[in-house]
DNA sequence: TTAATTAAGGCGAACGATCGCCCATCAATA
DNA sequence: TATTGATGGGCGATCGTTCGCCTTAATTAA
């Protein structure tokens, strides 16, 4: 490692006291326009670069901000971890910032001990956060030490934090209303168990759009499991099931995976899908498209989330001003194929 | 922002100097077991953790890792990205070192000015590089400033720097000795465009193989094209379309969109897959052991290729002694599921 | 008895930047 | 002539560590 051009050399160089230097590069300094132009030459020609990790120590801020997510289970997937970590990434290098990647443990307390570690030792400035359920002891931590960060979806709503999140609610609201479009007048659901926040988020949009049409809402017609396919299959295996008269045209589903379940039952009892029986799945993973029938699905812009995220939370730290508002619920788009149109 | 306790403030409250404490946290002095008591209590009592960036100036090592990867395609997506993070994620932790992402700009010009500035800047100690195909001035850069790096995956051969590659050959070739156990005396293959260093690779292991058995081994049983679902369906159309003589009853590919592509091809026909024409993956994505029939597939163990990388790089750093071997290959699994058993 | 060794810990300097205060010089104003 | 104000830039202090050298007292060897 060869010894770094440091600030004296530059200032050597153009003949000048290296606080002069530091000065001009932070636009603080009153300087003729030649003495400028000397410095500016120093710099070019040492090919200097200001050593972040001293600046870091006298200013107290790092410009650096920690993630880390839960992984996925082995034999699943995440369908929008590059695009959320690459927006992230963008609006960071923009802003100057940087993100620092930690693994996620499993055990919460753990959890916190990490989110102190990084903060108490000033490796980071704060945090985004992901996947978060409804009782997030980290969450708790960074409020209660007032400690900036961004979650990306909602916890409980009496924990009150900033947060963007995609308005599954909605989504599956517009899933509805396009399935009644195409004709259907009894749609069941294929959801997560009720323990899960963010399912019982996109769930409340299907019960309110379905109360809204006034169509049947049995408690048979939601069939609860993992988001699998597996289960998707036998989900709809269940709703197939149901007497003629309450039996559903059509299907909503938390995730393609249980969408793409829901098909292949489809398939076996020789129904078509869109044509038979309509289908929407959530998330619009790759697949989606490629399938044949294609999958209709409800897509989050997981991209301009990450660059909201970070552009929000960099805001705050710059003006050091809570950010207002809080929250934000961005609406996803549904993207209507095959498995959906008759 | 509340202020932080320092040394100075341990020092304070357990009656030493600052400096002493540092010693004793760093285990190089020699104290009594009386003071060292005192000092650890001060700790605890404070809840002190050292200044990381502090640490680091006077260090001149920041104990940070930077990593950035090429996004994946929209409509695609990496299927190994997760593990592969979460498995450096974790030796870094356990080593005291952290993960520093940041984007990849598609300008290979622009990727060494980012390389540049971090190094330079001292935000990181060294890099670890994926997604090399032949010719990366990333790699030239980093080889002619002596900076230490990792790569997942080869270059061109002419170019030698340390890495961690999959054996995808060696990957092809059990594919190819499975299909032929099971019967077939004829192989095709979906392959990437010939500029691609990765399917390069793996085609070697192939046509080694094909040629040990034997087998035929004409240019048009080759089928190259992206790897896309359709791609794949198309290149097995071309295939099924040759003479019966030379018209091969399976498919190795290069990864498992091409085969479901390939699989959807011989559905349309009519052929079962497994039973009539066998079909083997690369992957083992997710949908391939869910999917009906499962695809067999080879398996990449990213999780572990990401913790060895780490320890072979930070090995370095420590020792400061280049590592030997410098490069290792890794044997993926194959995994035999419905779609190539008889 | 004296010199040499060891144990325990103090202290100054350095890592590379930023920040605020100070001091010349010179022209304009009272 | 003395005062003011702006311009251009120097300089000490500081951020929180680590490192190496030094001091003092006690112990051991010669």
């Amino acid at each position: 490692m060869p010894k770094q051009t440091t600030l004296k050399d530059v200032a050597k160089q153009a003949n000048v006291s290296f606080q002069t230097v530091s000065k001009v590069l932070n636009k603080k300094a009153r300087v003729s326009s030649e003495t400028e132009k000397r410095i500016f030459e120093a710099i070019q020609a040492l090919d200097y670069h200001p050593n972040f990790t001293a600046r870091s120590l006298r200013i107290q801020k790092t410009y650096t901000i920690g993630y880390s997510w839960r992984p996925s289970q082995p034999g699943r997937y995440n369908p929008i971890l590059d695009e959320f970590l690459q927006g992230m990434f963008q609006t960071a290098e923009n802003c100057g910032y940087n993100l620092l990647c930690f693994p996620y443990s499993l055990d919460p307390q753990k959890r916190v001990a990490n989110y102190k570690e990084l903060i108490r030792s000033r490796r980071v400035d704060a945090f985004v956060l992901s996947t978060v359920n409804y009782e997030e002891p980290g969450i708790r931590f960074l409020v209660d030490n007032q400690i900036p960060f961004y979650a990306f979806g909602r916890a409980s709503k009496d924990q009150t934090f900033p947060y963007i999140d995609v308005d599954g609610g909605a989504g599956l609201q517009s899933a509805v209303d396009h399935l009644v479009k195409q004709g259907h007048h009894c749609i069941g659901a294929l959801a997560w168990p009720s323990d899960s926040r963010v399912g019982n988020d996109r769930m409340e949009g299907y019960f309110t759009q379905i109360q809204k049409h006034n169509l049947p809402l049995e408690g048979n017609l939601v069939f609860r499991g993992e988001g699998t396919a597996a289960i998707g299959y036998a989900g709809l295996e269940q709703l197939l099931g149901l007497p003629a008269d309450v039996r559903p045209t059509a299907v909503v589903t938390m995730n393609d995976e249980m969408a793409f379940g829901a098909i292949a039952k489809l398939r076996d009892v020789d129904l078509v899908p869109g044509k038979d029986f309509g289908v929407v799945g959530f998330d619009d993973v790759p697949a989606a498209r490629l399938a044949r029938p294609s999958l209709s699905s409800i897509h989050q812009p997981a991209d301009r989330i990450g660059k909201l995220i970070l552009e929000r939370l960099i805001n705050w730290l710059e003006t050091e001003k809570y950010p207002e508002p809080a929250t934000e619920l961005i609406n996803p788009e549904l993207i209507i194929r095959e498995s959906s149109q008759r």
